[in-house]
DNA sequence: CAATGCAGGTAAACC
DNA sequence: TGGTTTACCTGCATT
């Protein structure tokens, strides 16, 4: 990627402004407004996504949506299901375990969970406790796309390579504690705030510049 | 073509 | 005890 001035991600921002709006609205109508199947369709999206092509998890959920897996079937019909999806005998299992540990007698129960967490920041420190599977990251990226994400960031290899790039990290390690993760996301975080773009948007903005398109 | 390198992470093992 | 390394596993681009 190209060395990216700030003057530039303004203008940038300016004219996706809109766009970028509208997709975090309609993800905030999933918390506000979607059951909790919606929810658990998302965090099995999630559960996919590490190390893996977004396109091909959501066929994937779309798949187990379709063939009614996602809610009932077992470990070893999920996993037929995750075709082209990396590590996906650890994730089928991780599926699994998450549906189990948000059942109470074959009630999916995620909303009220984390509505008893009070604020997405400590939603997020829950996830990553009690959800095997789900790290920082892939937490941050859950609530995000369920509309919960306004003051999280989603750290992943494009964020960082853009953070080193803008000297606002020395190095990128290869995996982030959660101390770590913290310290980083505050630093974007401030970054955000300089820059007059909203933390939740700049994850948009940067994988425009990167991909031209809005949408991951 | 075969070999190689490396992806939008996380848990567990290892000092 | 906490930071660092390794296993997990497959598709795809590069050489």
């Amino acid at each position: 990627m190209k060395k990216i001035e700030i003057i530039e991600l303004k203008h940038l921002h300016w004219k996706l402004f809109p766009e970028i709006e509208d997709k975090l609205n309609s993800f905030r109508k999933v918390w506000f407004e979607e059951n909790d199947e919606r929810l658990w369709e998302e965090l099995v999206f999630c559960l996919l996504t590490p190390q893996s092509r977004a396109e091909t998890c959501w066929k994937a959920v779309e798949s187990l949506k379709s063939k009614e897996l996602i809610l009932n079937g077992n470990e070893k019909e999920i996993l037929s299901e995750l075709k082209g999806i990396r590590f996906k005998t650890k994730k089928a299992y991780y599926i699994i375990e998450a549906r189990k540990s948000f059942n109470y007698s074959g009630k999916l129960k995620i909303k009220e969970i984390l509505a008893s967490c009070e604020t997405p920041f400590k939603m997020r420190e829950w996830l990553t406790k009690n959800v095997k599977g789900i790290g920082y990251k892939e937490a941050s990226h859950f609530l995000r796309n369920i509309g919960l994400g306004d003051n999280l960031a989603i750290l992943d290899r494009h964020i960082l390579s853009f953070m080193l790039d803008m000297k606002l990290i020395e190095r990128i390690t290869l995996s982030l504690s959660k101390k770590k993760y913290l310290e980083i996301e505050e630093v974007l975080r401030n970054f955000s705030q300089k820059i007059d773009i909203p933390l939740v948007h700049l994850d948009f903005v940067l994988w425009y510049l990167k991909t031209g398109r809005i949408f991951k």
